[in-house]
RNA sequence: GGGGACGUAGUUCAGUUGGUUAGAACGCUGCCCUGUCACGGCAGAGGCCGCGGGUUCGAGUCCCGUCGUCCCCGCCA
């Protein structure tokens, strides 16, 4: 292999295959670079020495396949290339084998300048050569080996289930497939193995996980692909803590085998704890927490500033970023996206010549140093009305308006300000780099602005708290108010967070069928509504179900992180665009006439 | 569905207030070169300026539309 040969090797006869990664004729020496998925070896051929092969190599190109057989030599110490770990050997050729040529490629795997993103996806073969590429793919095998091999050595079966299976209108749309033996009916490929899993616990599997694909088809984004892999795992009779452990400890053996070390137990925070200090269910811990401020500010301050006393007054902070100019200053304003009213006090110099006082304090409580970025986020007159909490919440509605956009803001000015405050660069220490962290008691339900009811916040199979079932009870009737007790419902829901991230997100499931029957109530589904979507899982947990519980973690966001990646595109072979196209294969396309009917399909133009 | 950025040689980019023959680097082709490693030197080829329309004496540049890629909001139980 082009990557192995080390001083020890030297004298040894070999053959190395692989691809002319760059080619340096010096008229009577030509020296080739050999490479293959395990580096790079120099090759040298010398017109003294062997003229044949010499010859040989004047018809080498970029990206030739070639057989280079010779023998190992030391290099002289003059001639030691540091900067490659086969750097202090080089093969001498006898002779060179032209196994295949190649034409000129758009672009070379050895190019420093990243070709852009069009032209790569179109010519994957060569984009996946180029060494990072070579990298993540090879990291996420070992990071999926390393969760088989744990998550087996736990006593979990890994188990398939089907790719063809049943369109359930909830959640993300699917992607059907045409059933040519009954016309007019079609198949769904998963969103995610849900219901089977929990099938698999009541047929008796009582530890199950599968690498499996999932399929979503809805807009895209950097981290959202319409196919990706999950981590999918459910046990039976678990605490939400044993979870947790569980994937913990795969996570512990994942990173490992990428090379990192992780410390568990991960902290946990409950979902109003997490909007309250970030403004977001998945917290970057990497920068720090809100402060509330609005006990700096003299009542009339408020009211000069037109902010609704109320609500929260939000300083978001954001470690050495120095100076601002007057321009960077108004440039912040455009990144703020209000919801419900906010508004926000992008400059503070304002702030401090107007309000001095408010100002210092706001500085003293948020900690802020010389260079830190501050900026106030506050409800304006238009914010809804201040309601009630119900005694385990925290955030009411028309605060968490206000913390959301205060979230954004505070992810939008410290990935702008990045290179500068310099947080999200690798710093060699785990614990700083990687952040992990348990958010937990999600709400069970969401208000629905546009069908004005209740939705459930995670998936209908979720349980409840325990301890609120009175309030499920309660507002069973009512999912058409927005002041219905069913806003303080928690769900024994559960994200895995790292970075900003949403890794995975699970929960304890409803295994009775008397709350299962509530939660649908709840959610204004009808008996028998409820049974042409479930029918066949609510018939099921008639039959001795289990407690049962899991999670789904992304393994394509694990391995970006890992790999320090950007996008999932880099560590997934072959990605689609934002539009859900496959450049490489150019998919999707028509298909003939023939094939729709027999398919029963007419297609609308 | 909405907002934004980008599209010029094989690739990465530059291209001034609209002005005559659209440039550079890398890559490519040929020649020279015995220790290079992003080799070096000389010479050369290579362009529907994404596509369509408009304004203008004249458009890579201005306007409208369209296609594509990327990022964000909505959406993603």
């Amino acid at each position: 292999m082009c990557g192995v040969l080390r001083p020890s090797d030297a004298g040894k006869k070999a053959v190395l295959m692989g691809w002319v990664n760059r080619r340096r004729d010096l008229g009577s020496i030509v020296f080739i670079d050999l490479r293959d998925r395990t580096g790079v070896t120099q090759v040298v051929l010398n017109l003294e020495l062997n003229s044949a092969a010499h010859d040989k190599a004047q018809a080498l190109r970029n990206e030739y396949v070639i057989a280079a057989i010779g023998t190992v030599k030391l290099r002289d110490s003059d001639t030691i290339n540091k900067n490659i770990p086969t750097g202090e050997v080089e093969l001498v050729a006898d002779e060179i084998r032209i196994l295949n040529e190649s034409k000129q490629p758009p672009f070379l795997p050895s190019d420093t300048a990243l070709t852009n993103e069009e032209t790569r996806l179109k010519y994957r073969y060569i984009d996946l050569r180029r060494d990072v590429m070579q990298f993540n793919i090879e990291t996420r095998h070992k990071v999926a080996k390393a969760i088989r091999d744990y998550l087996s050595g736990q006593g979990f079966f890994e188990i398939e289930t089907p790719f063809m299976t049943r369109s359930t209108p909830e959640g993300a749309r699917d992607y059907l497939v045409p059933s040519r033996v009954q016309p007019g009916s079609f198949y769904a490929l998963p969103q995610s193995p849900q219901m089977f899993k929990q099938i698999l616990m009541i047929a008796g599997f009582d530890k199950y996980f599968q690498i499996v694909r999932c399929f979503r088809d809805e807009d895209f984004r950097a981290d959202r692909q319409a196919e990706f892999t999950q981590i999918d795992l459910e046990m039976s009779y678990p605490q939400p803590e044993r979870v947790w452990e569980v994937v913990e400890g795969f996570l512990v053996a994942a990173f490992k085998a990428a090379g990192f070390e992780i410390k568990t137990p991960f902290p946990r925070m409950d979902y109003d704890e997490a909007i309250r200090l970030y403004g977001i269910d998945k917290p970057d811990l990497r920068l720090p927490a809100f402060t509330d401020v609005r006990d700096c500010f003299a009542p009339e301050n408020l009211q000069q500033l037109a902010v609704n006393p109320n609500l929260p007054v939000v300083a978001i902070r954001i470690p050495n970023v120095g100076e601002l100019s007057r321009a960077e200053r108004d440039s912040i304003k455009p990144l703020f996206i209000s919801k419900g009213g906010a508004k926000v006090f992008e400059d503070f110099k304002r702030i401090e010549k107007n309000l001095p006082e408010a100002a210092a304090k706001i500085a003293a409580k948020s900690g802020a140093q010389a260079g830190d970025l501050l900026v106030i986020v506050a409800g304006s007159a238009q914010s809804g009305e201040q309601t009630a909490l119900p005694p385990h919440r925290k955030v009411t509605p028309s605060e968490l308006a206000i913390y959301a956009s205060a979230g954004l803001l505070r992810i939008a000015l410290a990935q702008k300000y990045a290179e500068r405050h310099g947080v999200f660069k690798k710093s060699g220490d785990s614990a700083k780099d990687f952040r992990f962290l348990w958010v937990t008691n999600f709400p069970m339900f969401e208000w629905d602005e546009g069908e004005k009811q209740w939705m459930a916040a995670h998936h209908p199979f979720t349980s409840p708290h325990e301890e609120d079932m009175a309030l499920l009870e309660a507002g069973v009737e009512s999912v058409n108010d927005p002041q219905s007790p069913l806003s303080a419902v928690r769900a024994l829901a559960y994200d895995v967070v790292l970075n900003g991230t949403e890794l995975g997100s699970g929960s304890i499931r409803i295994h009775r069928q008397d709350v299962q029957r509530r939660i649908f109530r709840a959610l204004g589904m009808s008996e028998d509504e409820a049974k042409a979507r479930f029918g066949f899982f609510l018939e099921a947990l008639e039959y001795g179900t289990p407690p049962h519980g899991g999670i789904a973690l992304g393994l394509d966001r694990i391995v970006m992180i890992l790999a320090g990646a950007e996008s999932l595109r880099e560590v997934i072979p072959f990605p689609k665009t934002a539009r859900a196209v496959d450049l490489m294969v150019d998919a999707p396309t028509p298909v003939g006439e023939k094939q729709l009917r027999e398919l029963g399909i007419v297609v609308k133009k």
